[in-house]
DNA sequence: TTCAGGCGGATTGTCGGACGATAGCGACCT
DNA sequence: AGGTCGCTATCGTCCGACAATCCGCCTGAA
């Protein structure tokens, strides 16, 4: 029995070709890309055959085009991308928000723990900047919303790991909808929401970790409750808009 | 001020109006895309700028080819596809094993929790078969790494929640080499693994929540243990290779 | 010297068309 | 009914062309 071969078109053996030298880092972030009829001389194919190559590594992220500007650069598929593939997965797999809020609940307090040991004076300004902000803006639903997130993503980051940053994302994103919905709609929430925050700074700044992580749990049970008082479903589907990036 | 308007090229507009109506299910799971010409004339574009739209959704995993066949179909990204993105991504931003090892350790104890509560006997009979055949093949690493990830994924899946089960396709993926060399050079692995299988499979059975999260947890905990026995940094960046799918 | 502006070449986006390979499908034969 | 053959549609790749525009260079003015 032989197994199955398979035969690769041109322009994905191309795109693996380009990708692993990316993932070597024989080419380097920020680097451009040759042109495509440098490529297109140097594989030896067309420029169409390049072209398509160049779509499949531009959709996954690894080459981007500045905003205005016209050759290909390597990059790293950072966290919003990340964030959209995941999301637009999730959303396809009609997920609800309890599970996303599940999620959430497991990934935030256990990184807000972290952050209450290895948090740094940098890491404490930014979250405290995020919790002014809010205060400032909490009567703006949106851009509320905005520092919310700002918050959690800057607790996250205390906590030195990088993946649970690249988790915490889709989760932000997939809840934002839902959230923004909760705070418009639950006028309480607000100063719970400041409360909450302030005792997740207090709490890391004197790297108090089980403060940190009850506080951060207590915050996001916050959520859930006041889910229930705007009378959001736990059990409906997330929402996802593609983003056009 | 004019906002600065992005002029978005045509491939990419296409893309993402089909992906609009993947997203919105007019086109369904396991539904046949068009042929390029039939989008090309519906669109109004030539059949290079539909191919070159194609590759970006064939790259984001909303269509793809089956094995063998000519056209392509609609199909949500799964675990695997996932799992690729994120540990594509996560491989180039440094992680480090620890990091990944420190999520695997935040998720899996609280997904074995959660399903202690949830499990059904169908879950049991997965996760009792993943047992069974690691036990039965502990001798051969490669099976004996299968086995194990198997497990891992039975008992997630008993939480019932599918962004954990997303969540710990990519951490297993990424933890899979370091984990083969450790259960390759410690031998008394072997046991101890089957034990807290075991272990995690009693809890789970007896709908013990906190017995399922302390051994999942303690399972975890070998597995660190292992790495120092077996000499692997934990500092060590994550291994990547690009799946050629 | 330095900076604004203008010019030309390089590069991308899109198009028209062509052609071989083969998957899919139906007709045909047994 | 089951299997085989052959046609056609569709994909993969290529050639070449052309407009838009980004980029770098050169020039002229302050």
């Amino acid at each position: 029995m032989f197994p199955p071969l398979r035969v690769e078109p041109t322009y994905r053996k191309l795109a693996l070709a380009i990708e692993t030298r990316i993932l070597e880092r024989t080419l380097r972030d920020g680097e451009p890309l040759p042109t495509e009829a440098e490529l297109s001389t140097q594989f030896g194919v067309h420029r169409s055959t390049v072209r398509e190559a160049l779509r499949e590594l531009e959709s996954s992220g690894l080459v981007t085009r500045r905003r205005g500007t016209k050759r290909l650069v390597v990059t790293r598929p950072g966290a919003s991308r990340i964030a959209d593939t995941v999301g637009r997965a999730l959303s396809l797999e009609d997920v609800t928000v309890l599970e996303v809020w599940e999620s959430l609940h497991l990934v935030a307090p256990a990184a807000a723990a972290n952050g209450a040991r290895r948090r740094t004076a940098a890491d404490l300004a930014a979250i405290e900047a995020a919790y002014l902000r809010f205060t400032e803006d909490s009567a703006d639903t949106t851009r509320a919303l905005v520092h919310m997130l700002a918050f959690f993503r800057a607790v996250t980051r205390t906590s030195g790991n990088r993946v649970l940053m690249l988790t915490l994302e889709p989760l932000l994103k997939l809840m934002e909808p839902t959230l923004a919905q909760m705070v418009a709609g639950v006028p309480q929430a607000r100063t719970r929401i400041t409360t909450a925050q302030r005792r997740i700074l207090e709490a890391l700044t004197a790297r108090d970790t089980e403060a940190a992580r009850t506080w951060m749990s207590r915050y996001l049970r916050d959520f859930r409750r006041g889910y229930e008082l705007a009378n959001i479903s736990l059990d409906q589907r997330v929402a996802w808009r593609s983003s056009s990036r």
